[in-house]
RNA sequence: CGGGGUGUAGCGUAGCCUGGUAGCGCGCCUGCUUUGGGAGCAGGAUGUCGGGAGUUCAAAUCUCUCCACCCCGACCA
């Protein structure tokens, strides 16, 4: 590609809208332009990423033997009132009406279509297994769409559907989707990490999701160095300490805390280790009777709720964190100093595992300005109605799956697999015939990239105070040359023109700047957009047969002889 | 939806408190010069000051209202 016929829209200062590193780059290098609250026009530069990513996804997926196929965004009502999702995606799904007063939405994701699709045309097990796949515009209407494309309403996804006989078919077609996975992430050229999941909103049983490692990720992931254990810290087990309660070796006192409602505060106040300190928080769920029933779950001052893990203990699906009037109602006291010990007996204490295990521990006094200490459970207070798992783990907890101990980083998920087994299958009767003639229903697996997303979180992993550093798989282009003077010197010009079209016939994908910019600008620019890989070609060096290359990553040039430049970038990409 | 904030030229912004001719940088256009890290000089174009209503002789500025967008929380590829 000749610069001069290619569109490059460039700007120095990034739109205040954007606050994410790889949003402000993706703008300030014109990949992309806003339109609205997370929608994206994909100019012709950023487009050329989102092709190669795609083409990558496509290209594994049909290795692995999933066959493409396309179908509607825009999706008929009735077939989500089959499932009930019509009501349970609510207010995310953009539901539009025809001109018959029909109701339609345009497509947040495809189970149900798929499996309208497997009902209709599978019958027989010889059929299968099958996988289906698409890359396609999806569109959720997000609560709060942000970081331009990571999180966009309109976003391109692969999203991939298996039908099964059994389960052990179902769990090969996984573990297949698995390995393709972490060669679509392998061959793009990013560090990722494949983590056990929370299945969601999506449902269905054996799950992993695909992380990219960036320090700005959404989501938090626990791993252990020593072993393969990986999860979101959303699902990851803290498991329960080793080491019994010790016995109570203090009294329980009132300790003067005025202004130190924090576990940090108090402990430092009284000049003890946050391990030290409980913390009360406080919830409340809807009981059968419809009246709220009202919650203190007990965490190390150190440890954080996990709100997932909270949500599948009985009676607590739809918990919510209490107001502040209901705490005052519940405890008599306000929060910050609220504790377990001396509560109604209508109010369920839920402990942690680490805090089961506490003696002689800190905790708010449920008087204003006053905590307790040397507080010990069986003496000053009953034992707790239920001791579970509710925090998130901490770095050094150790590993589930017994071997060594924890670490924690954080990602961007940019694929996520699922076991559906036959939730769709079921509701929407799909079935097909086994052997014996018996209708059976269908299993059923689903497997999702987020393409678009991709683009963001590669560049938020690649980035640096001049711009984009792109993976070569999907940079715009792999090779700039920058010939300087052409107006002056045709000998720069012929030499580049030279070696454009000889990178070219050998495969390359070559962007020659050939508007005559100046080598300030050809340089930043090329910077910013985050071309791999960069020729200069000038009079100065060509008076000695060479020319300059330098890696986007090197921090200065180095001269290579002009006869040797195209083979050693074909070298460089390994052509 | 709850809480906080911002809307002034394509982008970034000043002016608003204390009402009185809308300014700057980048970008854009023309000309000349320049050509190894986002050039210099000269000239030029571009604004319903988010929309509407009100107060006032006079509103970017004060009041009301609507809208859009951004940030913090619950949702997800």
């Amino acid at each position: 590609m000749r610069a001069s016929q290619f569109f490059i829209a460039t700007q120095k200062e990034a739109p205040q809208e954007a606050e994410l590193p790889s949003h402000r780059l993706m703008l300030r290098a014109g990949l992309i332009k806003r339109l609205g609250s997370g929608l994206y026009s994909w100019m012709p530069l950023g487009l050329r990423v989102l092709r190669k990513v795609e083409n990558i996804v496509r290209d594994e997926m049909n290795k692995a033997g999933a066959l493409e196929l396309l179908m509607p965004a825009v999706q008929p009502a009735e077939l989500w009132q089959e499932t009930g999702r019509w009501e349970v995606f609510g207010p995310q799904m953009l539901k539009i009406t025809d001109r018959h007063e029909r109701s339609f939405c345009f497509g947040p994701t495809h189970e149900e279509m798929i499996t309208d699709i497997a009902r209709k045309e599978i019958r027989s097990y010889k059929q299968l297994p099958l996988n289906f796949y698409q890359i396609q515009t999806k569109f959720r209407d997000e609560i709060r769409p942000r970081f331009g494309v990571m999180r966009a309403r309109e976003f391109m996804m692969k999203d991939a559907y298996s039908f099964h006989t059994d389960l052990a078919s179902l769990e090969q077609t996984y573990a297949v989707m698995y390995q393709s996975y972490s060669n679509i992430f392998n061959r793009l050229g990013l560090k990722f990490r494949a983590v056990r999941a929370d299945t969601g909103a999506i449902g269905g049983d054996g799950s992993h999701e695909f992380h990219v490692l960036a320090d700005s990720g959404e989501d938090a992931l626990a791993y252990c160095p020593e072993s393969d254990y990986a999860a979101n810290v959303e699902l990851a087990e803290a498991l329960p300490p080793k080491q019994p309660r010790a016995a109570a070796t203090e009294s329980m006192r009132e300790v003067d805390t005025p202004k130190q409602t924090a576990c940090e505060d108090v402990a430092t106040l009284l000049g003890i280790g946050i391990v030290r300190m409980v913390k009360a928080i406080a919830l409340v769920a809807q009981e059968q009777e419809g009246k709220p029933q009202f919650y203190l779950m007990l965490l190390r001052g150190d440890h954080n709720l996990n709100e997932i893990k909270v949500a599948k203990l009985d009676g607590l699906a739809d918990f919510r964190f209490a107001r502040e009037d209901e705490i005052r109602a519940n405890l008599n006291c306000p929060p910050g100093f609220i504790g377990p010990v001396g509560v109604a007996a209508g109010v369920k204490v839920i402990a942690d595992h680490t805090v089961a295990a506490m003696s002689d521990f800190v905790c708010g006094a449920n008087k204003p300005k006053f905590h307790l200490a040397g507080v010990n459970f069986g003496r000053d207070l009953p034992e707790p109605l239920l001791v579970a798992d509710i925090r998130n783990v901490v770095t050094g907890d150790a590993s589930p799956d017994g071997k060594g101990t924890l670490e924690l980083c954080r990602g961007i998920e940019v694929g996520h697999i699922f076991q559906l087994r036959t939730k769709y299958a079921e509701a929407m009767n799909a079935t097909y015939l086994d052997e014996n003639g018996q209708s059976k229903v269908l299993e059923m697996g689903c497997y999702g990239v987020g393409v678009s997303r991709i683009v963001g979180a590669a560049i938020e992993q690649g980035n640096d105070a001049r711009g984009i550093i792109f993976p070569v798989a999907m940079a715009p282009f792999q090779v700039a040359i920058a010939p300087i003077g052409t107006d002056k010197s045709e000998a720069v010009k012929t030499a580049a023109f030279n070696l454009y079209a000889e990178l070219q016939a050998a495969g390359v994908d070559v962007l020659l700047d050939d508007r005559g910019e100046r080598p300030g600008v050809m340089f930043a620019e090329m910077e910013l957009i985050g071309i791999p890989h960069r020729i200069v070609i000038g009079d100065r060096g060509l008076k000695e047969n060479q020319v300059e290359y330098q890696a986007r990553t090197d921090s200065e040039a180095k001269p290579v002889a002009l006869a040797e430049i195209a083979d050693y970038i074909k070298k460089a990409l390994s052509l």
